[in-house]
RNA sequence: GCUCCGGUAGUAUAGCCCGGUCAAGUAUGGCGGCCUCUCGAGCCGCAGACGGGGGUUCAAAUCCCCCCCGGAGCACCA
């Protein structure tokens, strides 16, 4: 990661992660995440979690969120040195913002939002922008107190009505929310008026002592605004990075989208597969070791970038490879008969093609009057020409006679490997007719495949990535009556 | 429309500030080969990019101008 500006300003690099708590978090909050986290550990410093719940209305949180956001953060490897929820500081903000309504450097503005828009389009004040402090301490307290109702007054921050950026123009601070009708999630109907976005911020960066701020450009023109309330209170604001926007392929990363989908049962839940929620990747089996890595590799430019899910997957696969043990998953199984068999066999495949220490499986074949039954899989059908000469892994070779409606009739060829090599044959994978566990493959679409798995697989402990040979991924998900087991990827 | 920010191979990233060593590095993906009793991993190789046009300069991915394209903001959301 590039090195952070002006370090040497600081005593010691404070960082936040601020997320709404109004929704699950997903892929799209992984940089502010990671990064914020990662560079306060470089800098030996402080990483910060501020839940930023002053919405009861619109973009309302909701408690489960909250313990949400802590768990996703812990799994991600982002501990936080210290949390803040802003419900709790409402009485801060209150104090600051009769300062500057003191000072003259805000005002209650009772004008409609059409009206304000108008006038401050042509850079005009409106009229309640000339009231004395006294009169806007009175206004202030008629918001507190109920006399004003919702929408009724907004406290603004006095800027530049010249600021060629008209939405930086003497932006709303306050506003009123009836919370009797919208009860906060925390504190109920205890607070009717709530700061906004740029207030509370700007305020708790500054309280907080946060030295770099690292979040998404589309608070670039934030900055902007809250330059003014810095300079109002005579502070000094912190650096800001923002990075762009971040999608990937084929996944909203809308909160809104989400919370609305999920709500309407389009998902099974935040950790639907076709979700690129944290609760979702986890369940697929993507570390959290290998997000952070892809964040690290994509750093904090300001360019938006559109990631291929490729570049999740082999960073996961380079973490999870060497620790999946292997087994033999036949989807939709499909009968085979090797006549001409002349003994029993046992096959024995190690765990882990690259780890021989960690033991092998063993799945047993046991001719009757020289026929051998397995399953194989109905995708490997396309390979069982007649007369072609298959291997079935770590058994034995079969040359295929004749391909049935139900099943494949083939006769025994030879047991060497070297001889499959030989001759060039396909290798495929099986299990032995009469056993095999059923199991469902939850895919990253959604959908469900479903097959065999050979018995050896009993002793998995659900949570574990195991690599279904020539099949994928998966994490082991469920195994009451039968496995479930969520897709990672190839 | 206004204000701002970006544009390096399929994807991501290095280089850009401080022009030359960049006929552009890396990862991933693709293709080919080797190896391996997986379509996984590993190894080797190949193909693949500076959005376009001008200018400055002995020299431009790097500096300047114009254009094009993408994105964000313009909320009593965060």
């Amino acid at each position: 990661m590039p090195p952070l500006p002006n370090v040497e300003k600081y005593g010691r690099v404070v960082t936040r992660f601020a997320p709404n708590p109004d929704c699950a978090l997903h892929l799209g909050s992984a940089r502010a995440i990671i990064l914020s986290h990662e560079y306060a550990r470089m800098y030996n410093g402080k990483f910060i979690l501020r839940l930023e719940d002053t919405d009861p209305r619109l973009k309302r949180s909701a408690l489960e969120f909250f313990e949400m956001i802590r768990e996703d953060l812990l799994w991600l490897g982002c501990k936080w040195d210290e949390e803040y929820i802003q419900s709790d500081r409402i009485p801060i903000y209150y104090g600051f913002a009769e300062r500057l309504l003191e000072e003259g450097k805000a005002y209650i503005c009772t004008c409609t939002p059409k009206e304000f828009r108008a006038r401050v389009q042509l850079k005009e004040p409106c009229p309640c922008r000339g009231l004395e402090p006294g009169e806007n301490l009175a206004r202030w307290e008629r918001m507190l107190d109920g006399s004003y109702g919702e929408g009724e007054a907004v406290m603004r921050v006095k800027t530049d009505l010249n600021h060629p950026n008209p939405a930086v123009r003497d932006w709303p601070a306050f506003r009123i929310i009836d919370t009797r009708k919208y009860p906060h999630p925390r504190v109920g109907d205890k607070y009717r008026v709530w700061p906004l976005y740029n207030f509370a911020a700007g305020i708790d960066d500054h309280l907080l002592g946060i030295t770099h701020i690292i979040r998404g450009k589309e608070h670039l023109t934030n900055q902007l605004r809250q330059e003014y309330l810095y300079r109002h209170l005579g502070w000094e604001y912190p650096e800001a990075i923002h990075y762009g926007r971040l999608k990937i392929v084929g996944a909203s990363l809308s909160k809104s989208k989400i919370l609305r989908d999920v709500r309407r049962g389009l998902y099974k839940g935040w950790d639907d597969p076709r979700l690129a929620t944290f609760a979702a990747l986890r369940r697929r089996g993507i570390r959290p070791e290998a997000i952070r890595r892809l964040i690290i590799e994509i750093g904090p430019r300001p360019s938006d970038i559109v990631l291929s899910w490729e570049n999740l997957y082999a960073h996961n696969r380079k973490i999870i490879d060497p620790e999946a043990k292997r087994y033999f998953f036949v989807k939709n199984p499909f009968r085979l008969l090797v006549r001409g068999v002349p003994r029993s066999f046992t096959a024995e495949i190690p765990l882990h093609p690259s780890r021989p220490e960690i033991g092998s499986r063993r799945l047993h074949v046991e001719p009757v009057n020289g026929e051998a039954s397995v399953l194989i899989s109905d995708s490997d059908l396309n390979l069982l020409r007649e007369g072609a000469v298959i291997r079935l892994i770590g058994l034995f070779n079969f040359e295929v006679e004749s391909l049935e409606e139900r099943r494949v009739v083939g006769v025994f060829h030879s047991q060497a490997h070297d001889e499959a090599k030989r001759l060039g044959a396909p290798l495929i994978h099986w299990i032995p007719d009469g056993s095999g566990l059923p199991c469902k493959v939850v895919m990253p679409d959604g959908s469900v495949a479903s097959g065999l798995v050979e018995e050896n697989f009993r002793g998995v402990h659900v949570g574990e990535v195991v690599q279904f040979e020539r099949f994928g991924f998966v994490r082991v998900d469920g195994k009451d009556g039968a496995f479930t087991v969520y897709f990672a990827h190839k």
